[in-house]
DNA sequence: ATATATTTTTAGGGTAATCTAAATTTTTTA
DNA sequence: TAAAAAATTTAGATTACCCTAAAAATATAT
């Protein structure tokens, strides 16, 4: 545990790597609603203890990026969230970056981008974006940030949302693991496929799809539930 | 000051961003020929107090990354060179990419590629190096490692080494700084133009160069002292 | 060759981010 | 609603990297 320091707040300053890392997971953890996040589930996600976290919580709070009471949770200031998002852009950038032009799998990349995403210079990310398109969405499917911090997250389905007989546009995934993502390599399904639910098991939830009017596949609903698609 | 702990050594094990920019700085200063490094030479190129770089020798000694006697100076081990050269290739081969594929100015790069040169993934260096087609030579002429640790310093002249009348190929700069370089776009020099030798001034070794066979203009024993040539 | 100056190391601390163990607050359950 | 369980915070350390001040070793100069 530590002490406060007291110092001055400035807008420009520099936010650590780990700083980064707890405001990106703030923002993941409290989702489109902004809800509170706990210690615990901040200390799972940091791979830390929770009395780390509370540490840090108070340091963010110092900062002026996170909403802080003791006990009850945290949501990111504006200012936080600003911080966040940009950190956000520039992970799915890189994400781009390391699939479109250097050919890794979209399993392989997460990690990697988990570096670059901290490398400090406004005007490389412009570059890079630039470079790359401006793309609209990463590999996994989900959408970058623009340059003024604006971002929209798309609402799409979940496959265990669709019922039989429907068609519908492979859009993302909500697990980026590298197991799954492979498990979707080797099953053809990939972003913009066309999915079709031919059947679904009562019992386990379990269906059976034909992806893009071609092959048949039985999918388990853990598969289900970490698909994100959209009606044709 | 620090207590020595005694830890095994491994391999493959990792070393931190300050490790690594020690290993870099030790290979740049020692030269050619592995001369002995000082501690002062050591503090002044990692902007810090003496008795830290003591600190950061014992312990890169420990790692067995450096040969280390108190008073004597330091050298790489074969160990810390292949280390070092690994963080060179990663700079150089970045600065290619920022300048080749971003479209930054030579001058810009340096302190970006210092943070990129960090990131660990043999697998990134190698798709990188692949993307930018095995490039041999950085934005400033330094020559790149190749993927073996295989680095060949060419053995170029220095401006200051050329008569008059000769014709020389300006082939890389020692001195990287932003505010040199931009001198050098301005002055139209650039890396493969040729500059003739027109006449030295005794007093100052100031010298009157035709750069192309076109414009001529005079430069500086400074100046001079930081050019890479190569005689046609 | 000895005195002086310079360089380097040791001693003792500080900060950021982490930890374990214990105390405290909140939530759940009987 | 009081007791038990779970979550969170506080207390006190640890490690990596850095600092100043003082001591020790080496280099330079008279």
């Amino acid at each position: 545990m530590r002490k406060a320091t007291g110092k001055m707040v400035s807008t420009d300053m520099q936010n650590s790597f780990t700083e980064e890392n707890y405001l990106k997971i703030i923002h993941s953890l409290s989702g489109r609603e902004g809800l509170e996040v706990s210690t615990n589930a901040l200390a799972e996600s940091t791979a830390t203890r929770a009395a780390s976290v509370t540490d840090m919580l108070r340091k963010l709070a110092d900062k002026g990026l996170i909403h802080y009471k003791k006990y009850q949770g945290v949501r990111l200031t504006d200012l936080g969230e600003k911080v966040a998002i940009k950190v956000i852009r520039k992970h799915r950038l890189w994400e781009v970056f390391l699939v479109e032009k250097l050919g890794f799998g979209w399993d392989e990349v997460h990690d990697i981008a988990e570096e670059l995403e901290h490398i400090p210079s406004e005007v490389l990310v412009e570059k890079l974006d630039a470079f790359l398109g401006h793309p609209r969405f990463d590999p996994h499917g989900d959408p970058i940030p623009d340059s003024k911090g604006n971002l929209t997250e798309p609402d799409y389905l979940i496959l265990t949302d669709v019922h039989i007989s429907e068609k519908v546009l492979m859009m993302g995934v909500l697990d980026h693991a590298p197991a799954f993502l492979q498990y979707l390599d080797r099953s053809n399904i990939t972003l913009g496929c066309i999915i079709e639910v031919k059947e679904i098991n009562d019992y386990d939830k379990s269906a059976f799809v034909q992806i893009n009017g071609a092959h048949t596949l039985f999918i388990s609903l853990e598969v289900s539930k970490n698909l994100l698609v959209q009606r044709l």
